[in-house]
DNA sequence: CTATTTGCAAATAATTTGCAGTGCG
DNA sequence: CGCACTGCAAATTATTTGCAAATAG
């Protein structure tokens, strides 16, 4: 019965540390103690935690640490693309009437979100890496891009 | 040169809306003129409107409509399965410092993300429908499931 | 040294809730 | 005609910002 693992090998936890530490150089962006715990809080983690909980984290190292901080580093190591968000960044909830089985395109730059059909995608196979987590109900494909309004815009 | 449709067929809208007026029938829920111009909002658009876009739609109809009733007729629809929302619904953002190309296994109880690869789904062809919005980067598997622990629990 | 960065507290933005009046079934 | 529903205003929750003190390089 394989132990599904509740974080990064230290291996590849050292591996992004070395690269954020990198990065910042490069970055002319200075390297404090709440910039690293913040960052390996993310880092060390396979779920995606949410500004609190990273907060949670650090504070067990950095008692001070504050919220705003948190925020400030976590956007600014989006910045740097050394980080990612789940879904769209500041977005509000978006609702949705199609209730039959589709895809999304997604704008990168001005967040359009449009459906699209296509039986191949609806016939995907269940991957086994993604059947180990649970009982899967339904895949759903995300393709991104940047749209052709976009694309005339900033060419 | 094919034109992108800006809206749902007249004939998807009357079918949508015929759905929604038995669903509140048979859930015993009062059919009142905001939540019909709310509903016809979001079942007329194929984008996918955030409640202030909704409530600017409707007010054109009921100018007194309220931002406060859009949401809770927003919310009471998604309970009632007539709508869904674009990624999980009242979420926080969460980071991921995981930057390799994954995909990722959502539980839709407890909102638990983790990643997965898989090779399969790295190579997905790009639907044509969706290259029909415009230039793709990169495309993203999302599914979606119950996990073990929710699944134990609430067996 | 000195421009960045931090922590605090106050400001916004998004969404929710209590309440009294209104209207659908 | 009664209870569900609405609009208002005030409350929460998530996130952002101004500012003076602290600190990395």
């Amino acid at each position: 019965m394989p132990r599904i693992s509740q974080g990064v090998t230290a291996d590849e936890l050292r591996r992004r540390m070395q690269h954020f530490e990198e990065a910042c150089r490069a970055a002319g962006v200075k390297l404090t103690p709440q910039r690293l715990e913040v960052f390996r809080e993310v880092a060390r983690s396979t779920d995606h935690p949410d500004a609190e909980t990273v907060l949670a984290g650090v504070r067990a190292r950095i008692p001070s640490m504050s919220l705003d901080t948190v925020y400030r580093t976590l956007w600014m190591l989006t910045e740097l693309n050394l980080v990612g968000t789940l879904g769209p960044a500041r977005a509000r909830t978006r609702f949705d009437a199609n209730l039959t089985r589709h895809h999304h395109f997604v704008c990168t730059r001005c967040g359009l979100t449009r459906d699209f059909v296509s039986p191949v995608l609806d016939a995907l196979p269940v991957p086994e890496a993604a059947a180990a987590f649970g009982e899967v109900e339904a895949t759903q494909v995300e393709v991104r891009g940047v749209c052709t309004r976009c694309a005339k815009r900033r060419a």
